[in-house]
DNA sequence: GATTTTTAGTTGCCATGTAAATATTTCCGT
DNA sequence: ACGGAAATATTTACATGGCAACTAAAAATC
């Protein structure tokens, strides 16, 4: 069967925010592979290489994911040996994660994301990107704002 | 225990684009749930209401989704009596995916992305949406294109 | 015409995202 | 100090997304 003509996509915003996120997930995921990270462990270690021993409520903030998202993620690192929870003292309810030795070892990819920046804004100028990033923010707070209806 | 300051957050495109894409996929998601919708099969309705009868391969194209993906999104829509699947007489590879009454009659919802297109874009000028939307698809090109070392 | 290659679709496995429920601990108003 | 409310983290259940492997069927090659 050859191809029929396909569907003209219509301009949605949303599709297309989609398509360029899964795009540059997909470009990070196959760049971060070769140190056996994934995009979501990247993501927690840059935020524990700039302040080690982050609750799991906080660094679902930082990464953008639920607590129980979160959880499951350093579950796995873990696992990776990359960090280890440690209880605290003051607050029982409260677990920090740490770094251990080999998630320590690995703060040469803290700057990872300036090579993903140049890459996904190759050929824009600095005012074009400057320009992207605000509208995307606004675009963001536009999708969150709850309808006043 | 009160919130130490968080961590500022490096500038990162990819971030962003995530950030905006799953707001905007949540504000869909909590508005297609009064219809029993996801998302996914959302946009797969959409398209099957301009061309009824669709490969999954086809399906898999438009959604922006693998193979793997899109045959069992079909699957809970059939579940769901949304579609139905019919084998193909001519090549015996082929699945059909077809509406049935019950899908057909969640036509009125063919043009929801506009709904969502115009809350993403409040406050931004036709210019400006323009843009964005070039400037979006530079960025999904850059991000697809493969390193050429 | 037989064998190999390609194509379409599905299934399995794993990581992730969301929501709801739970346990534990702390906070706060009285 | 006491009791209810809030905070923290986890577990479970389910839907989704990506990749690899698999089956079946068609196409291509010899």
């Amino acid at each position: 069967m050859a191809t029929k003509n396909p569907l003209t996509r219509p301009k949605a915003l949303g599709r297309m925010l989609n398509f360029a996120a899964g795009a540059s997930t997909t470009m990070c995921q196959d760049l971060l592979s070769e140190h056996g990270l994934t995009l979501a462990q990247w993501v927690i270690l840059s935020a524990l290489w700039r302040q080690d021993g982050m609750l799991v409520s906080e660094i679902a903030d930082y990464s953008g994911n639920n607590a129980p998202a979160a959880s499951r993620i350093v579950d796995r690192m873990e696992e990776g040996g990359l960090v280890k929870r440690v209880p605290s003292k003051e607050d029982k309810r409260v677990v920090l994660v740490c770094l251990t030795k080999q998630g320590q070892s690995l703060d040469h990819l803290a700057n990872f994301y300036e090579t993903v920046n140049q890459r996904l804004l190759e050929g824009l100028s600095d005012e074009e990107a400057e320009l992207l990033f605000g509208l995307l923010e606004r675009v963001e707070a536009n999708a969150r704002a709850r309808p006043e209806a």
